[in-house]
RNA sequence: GCACUCGUAGCUCAAUUGGAUAGAGCGUCUGACUACGGAUCAGAAGGUUAGGGGUUCGACUCCCUUCGAGUGCACCA
């Protein structure tokens, strides 16, 4: 549409005498109850012309009409002049821009991009929120190659710490031995049951201690500090109650807001108490001789890991994601003391006396945050400052997404900070794809309440559903075993991956498992179907992708759906620039949606002569194409028959 | 308490980044060719865009404010 856009500034030139840059004219698609296909709105010229905004357009309008050929006709509605380009011109762009296999194939940019995701903890399996995480990661890294970039995909596994240490334990406690082979579970699976089994017996052992501080006042088992902070939170709840009997209970909002303040100080209290059970006690032990790189401990480790592996690998497949390059946390955990040491010198960090060292934030609007303890020990941030250096050291992107939930919002604002502060190369081009949570009717996914929808299963359901689905419509005779059990996962995954993409990310997003995804309407499946049939067409038909025809005029249909097949690549760069798969989803559902209203409306093999059905045929294809297309780059597959 | 995010039809989501009479799907109701696949198509009903104020030729979009929801505020990761 650059020649559009290139006219009208030179129309402006000559009515009005003014330089107006290309981007200030804001090309849209015309609204379907007005003739036309390009718009432009004309309010901003008003004030070079010193017309009113209907005189502008159309005198805009008429400069378009006589200097390029391939304008039609022009409409003005108030400030929008809307703008008709011949057939003559839709009918080449089918030709010579949609049909040809360099459709839609970007031209290197020549920039690298890094997208990390997925990121797991190998204590446990994945879940829903882990799904939404990976579809993500996933269809934006096949987006943004398809906007030209060379993609790094990347898996920074948590494989260490605290967390691993726990199923750790409970298996030399309590598992007799187990393994995968043993009990035909998978290893993720098994590894995370037994991280459920320490939960359960932590509780057990947290009873007593509680009630030594609840019932018998009685902190002995307590650090000095850990008492001083335990009696601050016993004197808080204690005030929080009476405040809450003094509030009449009419005043529900601030009876609930009291309960959740006593609440909130009791898991603190919890917390700290935690640590005085014999479990986490040994925990601490485990991971100290980790640490120390204990031969026993270390063997567990790798052993269990690998189980979790083996696991996750089956997960990944099944979900259709992969990874270019695996970092591991045991191997990054130590990195980004120097990183400190350069910040110290270079006056960025400061310390404070008791050795721990800080950055100052709050001329940014932030806090001091701490980034190496007062033991030397790294923190979370300081680790992550080493990976993202030791990531550009690998592969010097010009970019690098972070593909984390919104909880993370605060942690990446003080990273980047920090990075840019230190003025390292690629700070520029650091970016958090940061995503909503996964809802569930009850509210938020809780492991500890065993509320969470578990990756496996769900991917399971959704193929026995597409099973069942596609049974009940009769479909599916004649088509072998071997097609069917493909055809259920192409169909179910179709469907669950749909259902999670086509919500922007930014936004949460609400999950029912008991109301299954569906099928019709607005979903994956119904644009699988679409492809589906239309290649259902042109195998019945002798369809020939070489031959031009010579069509005179276009039908209103048809003119839509190649209008939509031209949007193609610049809604690619729209979804690139924009890191959201959720802009080509719902794309290519209004492209499926607009050809089924063409399929209905029109005969194609019946079309009224033979010319007229090449090019339907010819459309029909080129409209498979961008939705397979479309389709894969948020990681879909759409069948040939279903 | 402080900070950030969000609030659109009964439900789940759009709205070309400030443009026209706010659009789809599900659900509800009505209808569709003895032709290419009915997981489809056509139509009806459904809205004070949470409330109020402001900026603008123009506001779902930007600013202020009230209400409501979520998240974050560890020498955890």
């Amino acid at each position: 549409m650059d020649f559009i856009i290139d006219a009208a500034v030179k129309a402006i030139k000559h009515l009005y005498q003014i330089d107006v840059a290309p981007a200030a004219i804001g090309l849209q698609e015309t609204r379907k109850e007005f003739d036309g296909q390009i718009t432009i709105v004309t309010f901003p010229f008003t004030k070079f012309s010193r017309k009113g905004p209907e005189q502008t357009g159309t005198e805009i309008g008429e400069y378009l009409l006589s200097e390029l050929k391939e304008v039609a006709a022009f409409n003005v509605v108030k400030g929008f002049l809307n703008i008709s380009l011949n057939d003559e011109y839709w009918i080449g762009q089918l030709y010579n821009e949609i049909l040809p296999d360099s459709f839609a194939v970007a031209k290197p940019n020549g920039q690298k991009v890094m997208v990390e995701y997925s990121s797991p903890n190998t204590n446990k399996p994945l879940h829903l929120g882990h799904v939404r995480n990976n579809l993500l990661g996933f269809s934006v890294a096949q987006i943004l190659a398809a906007a030209g970039y060379e993609v790094i995909k990347t898996n920074l596994v948590n494989d260490r710490g605290i967390h691993i240490c726990k199923s750790m334990l409970a298996w030399q406690k309590f598992g007799n031995g187990e393994t995968p082979e043993s009990t035909g579970m998978k290893g993720d699976h098994l590894v995370g049951k037994y991280y459920v089994l320490f939960e359960k017996e932590l509780r057990v052992q947290l009873a007593p201690i509680l009630d030594r501080i609840y019932e018998k006042n009685d902190l002995s088992l307590f650090k000095e500090g850990q008492k001083v902070k335990i009696e601050a939170l016993l004197n808080s709840i204690d005030k929080l109650k009476v405040k809450k009997q003094t509030t009449p209970e009419a005043n529900t909002k601030a009876i609930d807001e009291l309960n959740d303040k006593i609440g909130a100080d009791q898991d603190k209290i919890k917390e700290i108490a935690k640590g005085a059970t014999q479990l986490m006690i040994e925990t601490q032990q485990m991971l100290q001789q980790w640490e120390a790189g204990d031969a026993v401990v270390m063997d567990l480790w790798r052993t269990m890991n690998g189980w979790v592996y083996a696991g996750f690998a089956e997960t990944y497949k099944q979900m259709g994601v992969d990874f270019d390059k695996y970092y591991y946390e045991s191997n990054t955990y130590l990195l980004g003391k120097d990183i400190i040491e350069e910040g110290l010198e270079k006056g960025v960090f400061f310390k404070k006396e008791d050795g721990s060292v800080w950055i100052d934030l709050t001329a940014d609007g932030l806090d001091e945050k701490l980034v190496l303890r007062s033991d030397g020990t790294s923190v979370y941030i300081t680790q992550d400052m080493g990976t993202a250096q030791l990531k550009y050291n690998d592969y010097h992107m010009d970019k690098s997404i972070y593909v984390v939930g919104n909880e993370q919002d605060y942690h990446f604002k003080v990273l980047f900070l920090i990075l840019n502060k230190l003025g390292k190369a690629g700070a520029d081009g650091l970016f958090h794809l940061s995503y909503g949570m996964v809802d569930l009717p009850s509210g938020k996914m809780k492991s500890r309440e065993g509320t969470v929808v578990d990756a496996d299963d769900l991917m399971a359901e959704m193929e026995t559903t597409a099973k069942e689905q596609t049974e009940a419509m009769g479909k599916v005779d004649g088509f072998s075993e071997e097609y069917k059990l493909q055809l259920y996962h192409t169909i179910g995954m179709g469907a669950l991956k749909y259902f999670l993409l086509k919500v922007d990310p930014k936004k949460r997003l609400l999950f029912d498992p008991n109301e299954s995804v569906d099928f019709q309407g607005h979903t994956g499946p119904f644009i699988q179907y679409t492809h589906a049939r239309i290649k259902s067409v042109l195998s019945r038909a002798d369809y020939n992708a070489g031959i031009k025809t010579d069509i005179a005029a276009l039908d209103g249909v048809e003119r839509d759906l190649i209008v939509l097949l031209t949007q193609f690549p610049t809604v690619i760069q729209d979804a690139a620039n924009g890191y959201s798969p959720a802009i080509v989803a719902n794309y290519v559902y209004e492209l499926a949606k607009t050809y089924n209203k063409f399929y209905h409306e029109k005969s194609i093999l019946q079309a009224e002569d033979e010319t007229l059905k090449q090019f339907r045929l010819q459309l029909s294809a080129s409209s498979a194409k961008v939705i397979s297309q479309g389709m894969a780059l948020l990681g879909i597959d759409v069948p040939e028959r279903m």
